[in-house]
DNA sequence: TTTCATGTAACATAAATAGTTACATGAAGC
DNA sequence: GCTTCATGTAACTATTTATGTTACATGAAA
């Protein structure tokens, strides 16, 4: 089964927005993410339903945060995007079939529980603190500085 | 995302499997799968790898257990099956994105806890539980036993 | 040696996702 | 007001993945 990347890559495309002070295209962050600004616009309805981001159409239009990155989760952003977080799901071949039954209540519980850490952990996690994580003592400085 | 119910179909047959004296063909797990003998077959191979089951071929062939329902994990079969477990990937589209590489890393990190979780669940319950599990007292009676 | 069942390759079908084209809508700038 | 630019969205195409199917070789029991 083919993993979703949905996430990933509207976490990486919000971040690059913050670091703007004029609105982003749905086709600079296309190029951003490696895909077209067709795709960027449908995945990121689901954001903008959500308050994560606004967009504004015409001249010097496009997308900015619709709130600080310090108020914006993972959690949300992965609610947003209505993803699928685990992959396992559930026969319903049998309806009536009690062994199948048996087999799907274990597995519910378990994956219920996998489902709400992984959505706690993700809830714990701003944008603000991954935006913090970035490891700018690897960006090549533009100009020298002559430091020390 | 669509989900992966292979691992609820193959614990779902392997119960019945359980249940009976004789090998079962691929035939009849495909039946009470809902699918067809050849799908079955490549399913079970993993299983067989594992030594979940084994299979003989020719005149009373078939599948059966290789070994106890109380020495098989639902963390076994679905380890033999090579399923997908969390869904969320991650973008590579940019490698040398440190802004990427950022909002990859917070996710590891969860997606990791969460897989290992639901891992630790599954590896401790055995199908011998689940069989236990079953609510037989919803099982209709085959004869009118004039009980009481 | 016939029958039955697995093992597996090769191919076909189906379903989900992503990508594309096209055009309506609406906001800025001239 | 008209042009330009950008979103919003429907409709269509292409791609990918998983599933289903056909075909046949292998091997065991009767």
């Amino acid at each position: 089964m083919k993993r979703d990347s949905r996430l990933s890559v509207a976490l990486h495309v919000l971040l690059h927005m913050a670091q703007r002070d004029t609105p982003m295209t749905s086709e600079e962050m296309a190029a951003c993410a490696g895909t077209n600004p067709v795709v960027i616009r449908r995945t990121f309805a689901g954001l903008r339903k959500a308050g994560i981001v606004a967009s504004t159409k015409g001249h010097g239009g496009g997308w900015r945060l619709g709130r600080a990155l310090s108020s914006i989760s993972l959690a949300q952003v992965q609610e947003a995007l209505d993803e699928t977080i685990i992959a396992l799901g559930k026969a319903e071949e049998m309806p009536g079939c009690l062994v199948e039954q048996a087999v799907n209540a274990a597995l519910d519980d378990a994956v219920d529980e996998a489902r709400a850490l992984l959505v706690r952990r993700l809830a714990a996690i701003s944008l603000a603190s991954v935006f913090g994580s970035i490891d700018t003592s690897k960006i090549p400085l533009a100009k020298d500085h002559h430091h020390a």
